[in-house]
DNA sequence: GGGTTTCCACCTAGGTGATAAATT
DNA sequence: AATTTATCACCTAGGTGGAAACCC
């Protein structure tokens, strides 16, 4: 379901903005892809948005799951450098709600701080307990983002509200198509693999400037 | 006031237990330490405790306070290796309430978990901003662990309860003395230092083991 | 001189893509 | 042949005490 819902009217007022947006649209120009592994992989870019439009007293629950765009599994052609359908999708694993782990949030923390779901690991691993979200590799992706108001007398567990099912709540739902993307156990695109390099601070060691080749540590 | 308080008959029957009692000792032998800086420096040990007799379903804040043993001042007599009063305290700056980050809890999680204190920091700047905890240098403290029942209309900030006085509240107060400490910017007994070394993973480069002598590094 | 601050090397902890080996 | 896994060097981020500089 890659349409957005909501089933609150006081919810219709909410706004969510993608706050990294230009980099997110820098990425799907090129085809984003994000790599998953068995102990699970951060995704970058990162979910960060924020909202307005929310009730200063009300509560909050910001999730995240990432549902298949299509039922198709795809290759990619590197003597084109493009993707290419390979045939049907697998079996997707039951899709898992990732809550934002510093909710519940008020609505006026919401309306001062961005949500950034920087945390979010995915999985190739269908036996995860980790509670990351779990995809299957060569398959393309669209990340969701669910707010949902908590009613008052909300059951739960520690700072962790029991969120089930979202239909059984008041929510909302936002999708931002330039955040999908194809989940790969090894970048394809070498682009792709550039432009991670060139914005993931953690990346930084494989920049073009920080890696001397045998001449210049030789010159040194 | 280093007398344990509970004003809620309910308390009564929650136990807290220093689970890192055994360190603790070793460093109170000594005379223990803390270091306290501008910025804020992490406490070591940490202060580790867990709770039993709390009931299932009710929630529950742990917070952390510091507070002055007495009114005088210290200092290290290093020929004698042995701390002597200096004079009188100084003034005092205002006991700070630190709420433990992942309050609130409910009762099933305190039996389960152990809470732990390690993110506290302390400091000798009166003007911090950072939430931590103010102390003075040569001073001697007490931290105290204070168990809040929250009542169910309880008022939020978000996740954080907002506690401005325990004695507003049902709680209980829990004291060990095993954990007092004072306050320095430098290490005064080699003792503790060397303790702190060999017991802190972040202290590691300083082991003996792995500080070689100008021979030793030679000799290689 | 006693006490404090700053900067540093050296850790812990964990997020990167490259690479080669393993799997299918 | 295509895809996945394990390991690694190289980062970010931040917690240590040492040592020298700096106060007062």
């Amino acid at each position: 379901m890659l349409k957005p819902k909501c089933n609150c009217p006081e919810l219709e007022r909410v706004d969510c903005r993608l706050e990294n947006k230009e980099l997110w649209d820098r990425f799907h120009e090129l085809g984003t892809e994000m790599i998953i592994t068995k102990t699970g992989r951060r995704m970058f870019p990162t979910v960060r948005c924020s909202f307005s439009g929310v009730e200063l007293d009300a509560r909050y629950v910001a999730l995240m799951d990432i549902v298949p765009v299509d039922v198709k599994r795809y290759r990619y052609a590197y003597h084109r450098s493009s993707w290419l359908v390979a045939g049907k999708a697998d079996a997707p694993a039951p899709v898992r709600l990732y809550m934002h782990p510093d909710a519940p949030f008020t609505g006026e923390q919401l309306r001062k701080q961005v949500v950034s779901f920087e945390k979010t690991k995915l999985t190739n691993n269908e036996m995860d307990k980790s509670g990351h979200i779990v995809l299957n590799s060569m398959h393309k992706y669209q990340p969701r983002i669910h707010l949902v108001k908590l009613r008052p007398d909300y059951h739960y567990n520690g700072n962790t509200p029991v969120i089930n099912n979202v239909e059984y709540q008041q929510f909302r739902t936002f999708v931002f198509p330039e955040t999908q993307f194809i989940a790969v156990t090894a970048y394809q695109n070498q682009l792709i693999t550039k432009l991670k390099i060139d914005s993931n601070p953690f990346a930084k060691g494989f920049r073009d400037s920080s890696r001397l080749t045998d001449l210049e540590r030789y010159e040194m």
